[in-house]
DNA sequence: GCGACAG
DNA sequence: ATCTTGTCGC
């Protein structure tokens, strides 16, 4: 799989000033609703098994067949060089994994992040025979000082569909405090702010997602961020997560790549 | 100058 | 992201 605009390929050796023109380029080409092919309403059966039980009834026309394909895309690293690792999932079962070793010519900048791993991801999709129907992609989406994260690069550069996944907020304004604990399935809606320089403030650009919780005592597991990448509504990207993840905080396809970029890390030299 | 910041 | 032991809890 190879990239729809090569002029949008992240290159390192730009002048930051120059990263930052691109990404404002980026978001503008960058859609945040849904356009992929298949309909939204399919995404609450995305993460789970085949339905062997007969406990519903599946219509003939979108069976197991047609189920669309999900991908976790994550990273790893060993001394100058990145490892990207791509998991491709169709019905809860991995179809397809894939990685590849990239130089970092950068090191970590925040709001920068693309243009450090960027390289090795897209060197990654260069080596997919299957062509996902949305991409899972670790780090912020449109949660980001100029609406171009990761996620959003990533999707915009390959037009595919992508959903942002971080562990932490970049930027933005959550509605209520992520400092609560917070039982699984609620959902933060996150705003735009000052750092936000390229939409007015008050618009949603994400949600923090409690994919997962403890049930009694006092320690307690911090929410998702979630962010639209491309081609996905902050809504829908939300649903995709809650969708995936099966019992862990991480949604499937992420969690799938980021041991299997672990283990690639093993075959490095 | 101070603070703040995905992986 | 990465370096790492123990420790708490289901």
């Amino acid at each position: 799989m190879e990239p729809v605009r090569p002029e949008f390929v992240p290159d390192p050796s730009l002048s930051q000033a120059e990263m930052e023109a691109l990404q404002r380029e980026i978001a503008e080409a960058a859609r945040f609703e849904n356009d992929m092919e298949f309909s939204p309403a399919a995404i609450a059966s995305v993460g789970d098994a085949p339905d062997d039980d007969q406990t519903t009834l599946s219509p003939s026309t979108d069976d197991q067949a047609d189920a669309p394909l999900v991908a976790g895309v994550d990273q790893a690293f060993v001394d100058d060089k990145a490892v990207s690792a791509i998991v491709v999932l169709q019905n809860g079962e991995v179809i397809e994994r894939v990685s590849a070793v990239k130089v970092t010519e950068i090191p970590y900048i925040p709001g920068l992040l693309s243009f450090r791993e960027g390289g090795a991801i897209l060197s990654a999709f260069a080596e997919l025979d299957h062509e996902p129907d949305v991409v899972l992609v670790d780090g912020s989406g449109r949660i980001h000082f100029r609406e171009a994260g990761l996620a959003t690069h990533i999707g915009v550069t390959m037009d595919v569909p992508a959903v942002g996944v971080a562990k932490s907020l970049l930027c933005g304004t959550p509605e209520q405090s992520l400092e609560e604990t917070y039982p699984d399935g609620v959902r933060i809606p996150i705003a735009a702010d000052d750092s936000v320089e390229t939409c007015p403030d008050g618009t949603g650009i994400g949600h923090a997602v409690q994919t997962r919780q403890y049930d009694s005592p006092n320690r307690y597991i911090n929410p998702l961020i979630v962010s639209p990448g491309h081609r996905v509504s902050a809504a829908t990207a939300a649903d995709l997560v809650e969708a995936t993840a099966d019992g862990y905080k991480l949604p499937e396809p992420t969690r799938l790549a980021d041991s299997y970029a672990d283990e690639a890390k093993g075959s490095v030299e």
